[in-house]
DNA sequence: TTTCATGCAAACCTTTTGCAGGATA
DNA sequence: TATCCTGCAAAAGGTTTGCATGAAA
């Protein structure tokens, strides 16, 4: 793997993404970067991003909306998306280690991560559904 | 919504994707479409893949490789995919139905739905791996 | 004959990439 | 100076859509 040099817009967008708790996807990042660094490219943006993948730095949501979210929160943890505003949240549950051993089988190696998303209607959007 | 008619086209994505069980994208399932009906539109292929998805004869799956994958299967259970060539697999582990129940918290309205997907390397990937 | 579906192609959106110039080590 | 990074713009996937024609009710 290539060594990485210092870069202020790689830092940029990792401190972009510390401070925001919504999940952002590399074009909301993006936007927000620009206030403060006019210059920054798109590219760039999703260079960063996926090299801080790479190096497990980040994490990478994929929720089925059409684009990746991004989470600075890199311990194990679930989510919870919204269907109607497509909010994505953190949930305050414990992580459940035994997972991993249920799926082995005959045809899987090893089984090293499982995403567990739920998927509903936010109190937000709920309570909203109810007054129409 | 709107009255669906009987459309040969439709009946053609629902019946190849019921007879295969690698879950296969768009694409997939409309190269293998051709075969038969070789006039047959990738156009055609998405709007009754997410005709028969909007109605819940099938199900679209979001493993995060950069397209949706479909499912005949619409019964809930989880997958599998393999971090080196990609297979999308069932697993045969009972649906823990309980998981709903722990994602309800205050910003949360309702959950009705959960994705479980595991990732790792299938058998396959793993034995070459150990050879390297 | 009204409504819905199709094929085709263009448009769209998200993400990746090539390149020449700029920053870092 | 060698290597990596950036901005820009173009290209590359994947998916959606407008339109004129065709099939179903």
């Amino acid at each position: 793997m290539k060594e990485l040099k210092y870069s202020r817009q790689r830092e940029a967008v990792k401190e972009a993404l510390q401070t925001r708790f919504d999940h952002p996807t590399a074009d909301a990042l993006y936007q927000s970067l620009r206030e403060k660094y006019p210059h920054i490219s798109l590219g760039t943006v999703y260079r960063n991003l996926s090299l801080l993948t790479d190096t497990g730095s980040i994490r990478k949501i994929s929720c089925g909306d059409g684009s990746e979210h991004y989470d600075y929160n890199v311990s194990d943890h679930y989510h919870f998306v919204c269907r109607e505003c497509g909010k994505v949240m953190d949930l305050d549950i414990d992580l459940i280690r035994s997972l991993n051993d249920m799926a082995v089988g005959p045809d899987i190696g090893i089984v090293n991560f499982h995403s567990l998303i739920f998927y509903g209607y936010c109190r937000e959007c709920y309570k909203k559904s109810l007054e129409r």
